[in-house]
DNA sequence: ATACTATTCAATGCAGCTATTGATTATAAG
DNA sequence: CTTATAATCAATAGCTGCATTGAATAGTAT
């Protein structure tokens, strides 16, 4: 009977989803493209890794059908082929997070205590963006501010951080995010801002957690 | 800077989860313990695996978390270590059904044409259960049907099925359910049935996404 | 056409995973 | 204490995936 080889090979497939995730490089570039689709040589300079690389991760994962592309001029963008890797990405974040101590371990030693570092939640930022009481900051590059952020938000890179201290509000909390719960950005432009002498805290989950919660988006043309 | 270092450290973390997803074997091990707890030996029969290599299997899972282990006298049992690994599987799937054309055209061209397979969503199936118009049946081994089924449902595993046709009324339609979405037990029993001029079809899912979806399981103690 | 550039392809060496085998440990029963 | 059994450990061989390099392809601009 071959039923048995039928279950094989479906399970051969779900393998074959599960090995696009497998990767510390693809999820990274996982994570980029959860942001905005991007070209092949932008993934290799913000990951770091030859094109060549990249490249070869990409189609890894277009077989595995988590990526598209669409060609334009001598340009090749990927984006993701659902928003089903989303879930897939947190779902694996999520086990990764609660389960693995290490993970928490990283968390907490790599900058502040963990009180410290409580989040706030997406629900309250709302509210408080719309009593005026909070600003909220995007410290992600401009293209992906652009590509959707939280309205009512500012964009200031994390680079560009200390020379625009001022144009914060001393009397509000700063609410920074960036690209997902564990995307450094934020976490670095709490302490510089905290060391400034502002009171500032981290958005729970970042940019693609709040999309992805049906929240409200805002973008520029 | 050791941001980097951070961030490479996070992803290799999430990786480890994305491994133990990333084999045929692994996925077909965590799918039976989506069921109910089990012993290695029994993961071993129920998979036609050597024992040591479910073992190794076993001890991957649990590296990264996925599975917990319960020593009873000789016997190690092993379970999901949380429900998110559910969640985990099926978003795995969902992609898979989803993107790789494959999946589909293996389920097509299986058994049935695609319309008669259609399957019975579970929100129909509670009601027409409550109007006793339709036999609900589990074709799983009797000691997942124990561990917890749909209410109301008659356990007959595959095996039996021929001896025991009799059993059913005909003027009910008999929806069939067994491991989940690609768990073949259901499609043989309901090409069986119809073989024998009964009216039957496939429950949507099965029992893992029924318990899932926080819907009502009934126990033998 | 020619030159240029983003991406892909192809080939290599290397590292890590997988399956298999046989030995070892831990627990239970006589 | 000895024996039997479930599970794990250890060592091996083979395969698959990964990173790297340099060449090839496809599209653009001159």
């Amino acid at each position: 009977m071959s039923s048995s080889g039928f279950k094989k090979q479906l399970f051969e497939q779900f393998a074959r989803v599960g090995k696009a995730v497998s990767s510390a490089h693809r999820l990274e570039i996982l994570e980029l493209l959860a942001q905005s689709e991007r070209t092949v040589e932008a993934l290799a300079q913000l990951t770091n890794l030859p094109i060549a690389n990249v490249s070869q991760h990409l189609q890894y994962l277009r077989r595995a059908s988590l990526v598209s592309t669409r060609k334009v001029g001598l340009y090749v963008h990927y984006s993701l082929a659902t928003p089903l890797v989303i879930e897939l990405l947190l779902s694996v974040q999520k086990i990764a997070e609660l389960q693995l101590s290490e993970v928490d371990e990283l968390v907490r030693t790599y900058l502040l205590s963990k009180d410290e570092l409580e989040p706030v939640s997406r629900a309250s930022l709302l509210e408080r963006v719309r009593d005026g009481l909070v600003t909220v900051l995007d410290v992600r590059p401009p293209e992906e501010y652009a590509a959707g952020h939280v309205p009512g938000a500012v964009n200031i890179p994390l680079k560009e951080l200390p020379k625009r201290l001022r144009e914060f509000k001393r009397d509000h909390e700063i609410i920074a995010y960036c690209r997902g719960a564990y995307c450094l950005l934020a976490f670095e432009a709490v302490a510089q801002l905290r060391a400034n002498g502002f009171k500032a805290r981290r958005l729970e989950g970042g940019f693609p957690e709040w999309r992805n919660a049906a929240l409200p988006v805002s973008t520029l043309e």
